[in-house]
RNA sequence: CGGGCGGUAGCGCAGCUUGGUUAGCGCACUAGACUGGGGGUCUAGAGGCCGCGGGUUCGAAUCCCGCCCGCCCGACCA
């Protein structure tokens, strides 16, 4: 871990290690490609759980807990799926000192176990649906990793529904898809682009898999979250069937869909800076920072003055009182700055005086001077503007690196300057897909839902195409 | 999993080519003093399985072999 960060805009992989590991997010543990997520980190992740785990009741989901360890027979019950994800898998193959008979799997994903209890669960179409999620921990077992981007272990989320109709099941992977898209808009500051998946980037066992991409500041995509249409295809394999209103025996129609603690990575790459994290208000686990600015001879009015300030505040936002002595405020500020706090909040002599505290926002650096009378409305409009300013540029990002393209050339020149996203037509065909990874790294990311997606000439082939988006991704 | 680079104090590094004093430097850390509105100054101090295991040697941070971990570039993935 460096001194001093490096700077974003001069190598951003090195300044996305250095800022995790600085602003204590995360450290690396001692198994290869695993990470200790550290209270601060952690405290965020906290966040995005709360916000989630709300829209998730709302929308009529429960939540429930599923074992770790999954017997080796039940994931190769659907084809697709054990071999999508077998090369990716870690077994234990020894327990009490004895060999298994069987060797039980360390989730990848639970969809097998769950599969296997709702078979178990559902008789009826009465029982129908079921709309359970788990927060939980997976396993895989990933060749290159990257904290919080891609980790051996990592938390996320998995929601796995059962349905009676195939409607519903899409109508379920679909809304989950938006309930995903408007938190990631609107508590992470994150703009989006969803659409469908190709057949390449579908979930292994999935009939169908959409997406919502996000674009990180150095051009490549970053998948932030993944709903899927299951069809019948683990319904069949795992036996889960009803008895409908017609008294005819029917496969149930699922989905699952989930996001990760790769979604910090993605809000630390979204927002950050030269000068470290830029967290947004809504999920700060700081929201403000009160600074005393103080000698010796006023320490103890600016304390009480401080210590005051902070407790005003306390009961609205989450803040942090930095009375540490051994620094000075200007290291202070960095440090602060470094760890993504949306808002900091001086007070001195001169504010006391004046009945007034100096306010500085994390994301544009600009200093306010406001008067401490009605401070608790004040603060929360600055938090408010913030959040809005955040959105606003990070999605005038997105549009400025999406390019509208129409032959290889274009392609190849985008993705040799800026990167991004390229919005073009796809035939649908793999080789075409391929091609244009071969020539410029970037794969289809997702094939969006837009009406005008049908008229349009392949990128590759020149046969007609729907609209697709291709980007380099993480 | 292939190719390349690296691991020495909490962090960043030097020392290794050519084996041999007590393994060094900067920052951070501790104590005290001065200081305090953008990373302060001085004085004193503490801190080391030199990644792990084996080998060569009178002697290994240094040479050889194996392993582990990290970073970069490729093939695979949330």
């Amino acid at each position: 871990m460096p001194e001093r960060l490096t700077k974003k805009s001069q190598n951003m992989s090195r300044w996305y290690t250095d800022v995790v590991r600085m602003a204590k997010l995360a450290d690396y543990a001692p198994v290869r490609g695993c990470m200790v997520i550290m209270p601060y980190g952690y405290a965020l992740w906290e966040n995005i759980q709360g916000l989630l785990d709300g829209r998730f009741k709302a929308t009529g989901h429960v939540n429930a807990s599923f074992p770790l360890l999954i017997p080796e027979s039940f994931l190769k019950k659907e084809a697709e799926h054990v071999e999508g994800f077998a090369p990716e898998v870690a077994w234990v193959t020894e327990g009490g000192g004895e060999v298994l008979e069987e060797r039980l799997a360390v989730r990848p994903t639970s969809e097998a176990i769950i599969c296997h209890m709702y078979a178990k669960w559902i008789r009826s179409y009465r029982d129908l649906p079921v709309l359970i999620n788990q927060w939980a921990n997976i396993i895989r077992w990933e060749k290159v990793t990257r904290l919080f981007l891609r980790t051996t272990e990592f938390l996320w989320q998995e929601g796995h529904t059962a349905h009676a109709t195939a409607a519903e099941a899409e109508q379920e992977a679909l809304k989950m898809l938006e309930v995903y898209r408007e938190f990631m808009e609107t508590e992470l500051a994150m703009p989006v682009i969803v659409g469908r998946k190709s057949d390449s980037e579908k979930f292994a066992g999935a009939t169908a898999t959409y997406a919502l991409e996000a674009l990180m500041s150095d051009g490549k995509a970053l998948q932030a979250g993944t709903t899927h249409d299951l069809g019948q295809n683990f319904a069949k394999a795992f036996d889960i069937k009803y008895l409908d209103k017609d008294e005819t025996e029917k496969y149930v129609w699922q989905t699952s869909w989930g996001v990760s603690t790769r979604m910090v990575g993605g809000l630390v790459m979204t927002h950050g800076d030269d000068a470290g994290l830029v967290f947004p208000p809504r999920i700060a686990p700081t929201q403000i920072v009160v600074v005393p600015i103080w000698g010796d001879d006023t320490r103890d009015i600016v304390g009480a003055a401080a210590g005051a300030l902070a407790k005003r505040l306390r009961s609205r936002f989450r803040v942090e009182t930095d009375l540490r002595d051994e620094y000075r405020p200007g290291w202070k500020f960095n440090e602060h700055e470094m760890r993504g706090v949306p808002l900091r909040l001086e007070i001195g002599p001169k504010d006391i005086e004046k009945g007034q505290v100096v306010a500085v926002r994390r994301d544009t650096k600009e200093k306010l001077f406001i008067p401490q009378d009605n401070i608790e409305v004040e603060v929360e409009g600055l938090l408010e503007q913030i959040q809005g300013s955040m959105y606003d540029r990070a999605k005038l990002f997105l549009n400025d690196n999406t390019f509208e393209v129409n032959n290889m050339d274009e392609m190849i020149k985008v993705m040799r300057t800026t990167r991004g996203f390229m919005s073009t037509h796809w035939c649908m065909d793999p080789a075409c897909e391929q091609a244009v990874k071969d020539a410029t790294k970037a794969t289809v990311r997702v094939m969006p839902f837009e009406a005008d997606q049908s008229n349009g000439k392949c990128v590759v082939c020149g046969k007609p195409g729907k609209k697709a988006y291709f980007a380099q991704a993480y």
